[in-house]
RNA sequence: GGAGGGGUUCCCGAGUGGUCAAAGGGAUCAGACUGUAAAUCUGACGCGUAAGCUUCGGUGGUUCAAAUCCACCCCCCUCCA
């Protein structure tokens, strides 16, 4: 193999991407000698992933960059039961049909970050499913049950406080979750010899789980790792916004959308997501947080990790939509916009509302814009509060009206509440 | 199956007949300051311009009046069988 001389576990661990290793120094030299098959697995707890995801998908696929053979599998099987670890409550089930709907969404997106044509070590996309569904039950218990012991599944760090905690239980389903993902590792091995098992740091428990039965079932050593759980210096959960989750899918969150939640990522945690969320080199992120510090005023840092994400997710164009947007409402030259560029924006995806009254009052339009405010209540507060502008101005006044006339090309108003919320409202 | 404990507004968590739209904390949002940061300060935080209206697992009931009392139901936890 020719592009495995990079040590992909060294790479990882300078950009802070290894947490745990099961094999050591073995691992490492297995790693070395030649291309090995690595697989993660995504189950399928709604129709797209989001950015948490996003670590052990790139990760597979910097392991493919360094000569490797990437698995990912779709959870259609584990996405039915759901995983217990470190999950604080028991979680509803999804019917099949769902899960099936949402599985096959998931292994599309899963297609996306790693290559499939490139040779030996092309990616191979699988479904759990596949060789679940029909294990019968006594096989199940026999075969696969017989390997683990509850005294030391009882004893895993991933669904103790579930047992521990007052309050809190764990149903027998979830429990038995590990031993199903730890099945996929066994099977994968057996069919596609796979070596490594790479997630979350929750994954822990599963991924050593894994190990042990393929031991025990193929009497073959295999290997795992975890990446760090993703973590901001305030402490807040990461993927968050108020307007929630940060998906990956478009149609959940758009791409100025994404573009916008890395602009706003932290100085204190921008330079460490550059290492986690992009392919640039270690001594070139260096680079840039050396002359940050140089500089007065604004980072750097933040826009090089939204363009380098936003690409990486939603390709060159989803890009350029994203920055067309937000250089048109961040620059505050609302003014040079051409007509056809307001067309443009309600294209590339910027929160856009039609209106057909003659002369709309601002209120309603604040509301109706559903991003801006979520109540008649809301919207005069953040006027009273002196939070709206329309088209650069700032408003007062409660019962203002929109007016058709002083509109941009008698057709576009940009209204904004706050420093960086924004919505077209164009006349239909 | 039996005994006990519990389900409160985004989250945690007070509240056990009126003074409760419901303490306190967190989160969030806005303003000032800034760099579309951080920290800090100020304000908001069920809906309604207001009168007022709708909330405390569900459904009925008692009462002038219920998140608070009663009945039944659903869900969760602990212990026993």
């Amino acid at each position: 193999m020719s592009a495995s001389s990079t040590n992909i576990v060294n790479e990882l661990r300078e950009r802070g991407l290894l947490y745990q290793t099961a094999g050591e120094e073995a691992l490492d030299e297995h790693l070395q000698e030649a291309s090995r098959t690595v697989y993660c697995g995504f189950d399928p707890t709604a129709d797209s992933l989001h950015i948490g995801s996003l670590v052990p998908l790139l990760a597979l696929r910097r392991f493919q960059l360094a000569g490797h053979k990437p698995i990912a599998v779709a959870g259609g099987a584990t996405g039915m039961i759901g995983d217990p670890s470190f999950k604080s409550k028991e979680r509803q089930l999804n019917t099949a049909e769902i899960t099936q709907s949402w599985t096959e969404s998931i292994r599309q997106q899963l297609m996306q970050f790693i290559d499939f044509d490139c040779g030996a070590n092309s990616a191979v996309v699988v479904n759990n499913l596949d060789w679940t569904q029909n294990l019968d039950v006594i096989s199940f218990l026999r075969d696969i049950g017989k390997h683990f012991s509850v005294n030391a599944m009882i004893q895993k760090e991933s669904v103790k406080q579930r047992i521990e905690r007052e309050g809190e239980g764990i149903s027998y389903t979830e429990f038995t979750y590990m031993i199903l993902q730890s099945y996929d590792f066994a099977v994968l091995n057996r069919e596609h010899e796979c070596t490594v098992q790479i997630g979350g740091s929750d994954q822990w428990g599963n991924i050593t789980g894994g190990i042990d039965l393929t031991r025990r079932m193929n009497q073959q050593q295999v290997y795992g790792l975890t990446l760090p759980l993703i973590t901001k210096a305030d402490g807040g959960k990461f993927g968050k916004t108020e307007e929630g989750t940060i998906w990956l899918d478009s149609s959940r969150t758009s791409c100025y959308a994404f573009y916008q939640f890395w602009i706003n990522t932290a100085d204190a945690d921008v330079y460490r997501f550059l290492k986690y969320f992009t392919f640039l080199d270690v001594s070139e992120i260096e680079a840039i947080e050396e002359a940050d510090k140089q500089a007065q005023g604004r980072p750097e840092a933040q826009g090089i990790l939204a363009k380098e994400a936003t690409r990486l997710v939603h390709g060159e164009e989803g890009l350029q939509a994203a920055e067309r947007i937000s250089l048109a409402l961040f620059s505050g030259e609302l003014n040079n916009l051409t007509e056809s560029d307001f067309e443009q924006l309600k294209l590339d995806g910027m929160p856009a509302l039609g209106i057909s009254d003659a002369e709309p009052g601002l209120v309603d339009a604040l509301v109706s814009s559903e991003v801006l405010a979520s109540s008649n209540k809301m919207a005069r507060e953040f006027i009273g509060n002196n939070a709206v502008s329309v088209n650069g101005e700032k408003v007062t006044d409660p019962n203002a009206e929109l007016n058709w006339k002083s509109a941009f090309y008698n057709k576009y108003f940009v209204l904004k509440r706050g420093k960086k919320l924004f919505c077209l409202v164009y006349r239909v």
